[in-house]
DNA sequence: TATGAACTGTTATGCTATAACAAAATCGGC
DNA sequence: GCCGATTTTGTTATAGCATAACAGTTCATA
């Protein structure tokens, strides 16, 4: 399975061994150096499914004992980004793991107001819809962020 | 007229006129202080169709000799966005003002790399779209986030 | 004109992100 | 294995975005 199952009962443990896995056979395939540092940072921001901050991740570093300034997390995020295997969360200045990174994506997100979990999906036709709206108004366009805020299947309300 | 004409050779002043104006009229209708602050950021906001950042605002601020710090304007931003006068482009971490503030609705853009415009449009069917993609994951939505990033009619490039 | 509510001023601070330059590790060719 | 070029990392400093907290003022209305 490559799919992520945020905001719903699974093993953890699994989802971060085979996006570490993925990566580094990725990484591999690309002759991409998925060093140390980077492959730390990407184990940490797969912690969960909830987008995690980049001051988060470096208090996490500094854990480890090692020494870590700002730079050290962006310049991993950033890489991580490049390969596809993170995506950053614009409304809430936050990164989280990509489940597919094999194909480069753009990807939409879901993110629940109350866990916090962010659960990709694939709009398909949206981004097409969005380009051709786009172009009505002599716009062409290279890229697109989607997300939705709202309650995810585990935290819907009592009675519904 | 109503619709915002960025990106398209247009008569700014009429923009600014027409948004004050209408500013003027809901807050009236809806009992909302449109104070003098308020108005004048509301104004600064208009001085074109690129999103602008709170700080930029701030510093236009202080040119008027009025003694100003950051939560003055973030407050204003804070009220005209609550009026729906307003809207905050995410990707940016900036501000543009709606050219349809009589409906609550919520804001889809197209932002130029270029130029930095911002043009609002209305992509109607994909709000639901997602909506219901979101429904196939167990997921409620709430609030919509959906930008989209390239080149304007105006800035694309000659060969075109 | 007294009173509560809304708005503004002011100071301080926290979070997010990057510039700039030095040092170290890595890769490929010899 | 060594060397030069390239890439990655360390380090310091700073820029940019946003809000907390509390005091003072203005406003609407009784």
């Amino acid at each position: 399975m490559t799919k992520a199952a945020a905001a719903t009962p699974h093993d953890h443990a699994h989802c971060i061994a085979s996006a570490l896995a993925q990566a580094d056979t990725l990484c591999e395939q690309r002759g991409a150096r998925l060093t140390k540092n980077r492959r730390r940072v990407l184990e940490l921001v797969w912690q969960s499914h909830a987008p995690v901050g980049a001051y988060e991740l470096l208090e996490r570093l500094r854990e480890d004992g090692l020494s870590a300034a700002p730079p050290t997390v962006y310049r991993a995020l950033e890489f991580l980004m490049s390969q596809g295997l993170v995506h950053r969360i614009e409304t809430r200045n936050a990164f989280v793991g990509c489940p597919q990174p094999q194909h480069e994506h753009e990807a939409q997100y879901l993110l629940c107001e109350a866990c916090g979990d962010a659960v990709e999906i694939d709009v398909g036709g949206v981004r097409r819809r969005i380009e051709a709206l786009a172009a009505q108004h002599g716009f062409t366009v290279t890229a697109q962020t989607i997300e939705a805020r709202g309650l995810c299947r585990r935290c819907q309300p009592a009675d519904a």
